[in-house]
DNA sequence: AACCTGACGGACA
DNA sequence: CTGTCCGCCAGGT
């Protein structure tokens, strides 16, 4: 199996970022960009929606700052955005609405220090 | 290098 | 509350 090595240090970046989401709780594209303090909520995205580590890297866990559920596995509706919300209430994140997290599951990743 | 495309976000009607 | 507009910035053509 060849593992994607052609990755972007934003890709990397993020997905390292993504990578320390503690279980149980959510954070933002924009969150996620501020702490990096790089680039922004979009590209943020955009390097979520090619991410060859799947599950691994727990990318469901990265919502909107309005509290839906954004995308999942290239796809902004449907069949997988369900099951973001499926894998997240597994995980005990709980929801207002069918697709509203609760604010109290917010989790802001730490800022990278000003050297 | 120019142009286009978004798993976004905040402002505003 | 909803829908529209525009700024944002990395990546692919």
């Amino acid at each position: 199996m060849k593992r994607p090595s052609n990755l972007t240090e934003y890709q990397q970046a993020v997905y390292d970022c993504v990578s320390t989401i503690p279980k149980g709780c959510v954070t933002t594209y924009g969150s996620l960009a501020q702490a990096m303090d790089r680039g922004s909520a979009r590209s943020a995205g955009q390097a979520l929606r090619v991410n060859p580590f799947a599950p691994r890297v727990p990318c469901h866990r990265v919502v909107r700052s309005d509290g839906r559920l954004g995308g999942f596995s290239g796809q902004t509706e449907g069949p997988e955005v369900a099951r973001k919300r499926t894998l997240l209430q597994n995980e005990g994140v709980r929801f207002t609405d069918a697709d509203h997290v609760h604010p109290d599951c917010l989790w802001t990743p730490p800022m990278s220090q000003p050297s």
